[in-house]
DNA sequence: AGCTTTATGTAGCGATCGCTACAAGGCCTG
DNA sequence: CAGGCCTTGTAGCGATCGCTACATAAAGCT
């Protein structure tokens, strides 16, 4: 049997799925190739080094994320600013889009400890959400692009309590939160 | 000369500031020693293996974070919300705190990640900072107890946001709240 | 057909990892 | 002073790491 032929696109999706079950930051070749049914020899030829797989994969990852996101966001605007960071809130919580969480947190540690590659990953999607934000705020918002910021701050907030088993005080914010 | 006898008081706080350089969550040993004068093999009989290690250094440092925390925050409560969460971004901002801001978001992904001693220490480290905004928030706040979780989401969403150089988001968020 | 390019396998290198076996020196207690 | 315990050094084990050298089979081109 000849070994079936392999590119870059062939090997990412499955690539991406190992490195959404077993993280990004700190994985290595041979488990991550074996996942895609090549070997560490193969990831080198066809991406040039470690760094060339992770950059790769974070690109694909982002582009992922940004058609998992787009399908999961409800297309009408809510009735308020708390009802936008609900439904967010819920709609980023589906099983679909859960496995992008523990990644998300591995890029923001990253990005803290000076990575530029993470960085420039994570705020390229802060960015993606803050203009899908903006786009869908409460109709008569007073201040659609403050309020927008103001959201996304306490989506990440959220999230970030919620990683940490501390789900209870977001819950507690939001019901605080303008009312 | 005959080698300086070590304990684990004394190690900790040589390792406490090698990883609040370089990082916790894939600290390795040798390394980690070197930094605290001494070898592998006295953290292995010290703690018992690396898990041991890192528990250790967890716990000082969180109580290390916490006295640091004592004397940047201010004492006498803001005028506002705004106000308080602003002089908080400012505080936790000054050169002795910076540091521990690298190792927080460590210690979140590993927490998203389903590591339990990290998400302990995350979670406490939540309700200690919690605990301090409800002792502190404005004079006549209507809920004290409902803001100031909602301030405690809006400070880490901020973190964050800083963390991956985004922190003009949070800049306009702020300046978007209640006002 | 022959030559070149592309894609792959096999084997291994030097480095680092957590951890352990073994020996020995220093200290305390009898 | 003797014996045992606490602490440390040295050396190394087996595993994994990113990466490379070398050979080769397949595919395409002239």
């Amino acid at each position: 049997m000849s070994p079936a032929r392999m590119s870059r696109e062939t090997l990412l999706p499955a690539m991406a799925a190992h490195v959404l079950e077993n993280g990004i930051a700190g994985v290595s070749l041979r488990p991550l190739a074996k996942a895609a049914g090549t070997s560490d020899r193969m990831l080198i030829y066809h991406f040039g080094n470690r760094q060339g797989v992770v950059d790769a994969l974070l690109e694909y990852l982002a582009k992922l994320y940004e058609t998992g996101l787009d399908a999961a966001l409800p297309a009408e605007p809510a009735r308020d600013r708390r009802e936008t960071v609900r439904r967010i809130l819920e709609r980023t919580a589906s099983p679909a889009l859960t496995p992008f969480m523990r990644l998300w947190w591995e890029v923001v540690a990253a990005s803290a400890a000076g990575d530029e590659t993470f960085r420039e990953s994570a705020a390229s999607t802060m960015g993606l959400l803050l203009g899908w934000l903006e786009a869908h705020m409460p109709e008569g918002d007073p201040d659609p692009r403050g309020g927008a910021r103001l959201l996304l701050t306490l989506i990440e907030g959220s999230q970030m309590l919620g990683a940490v088993g501390r789900a209870d005080i977001a819950e507690a914010a939001l019901a605080a939160f303008e009312g």
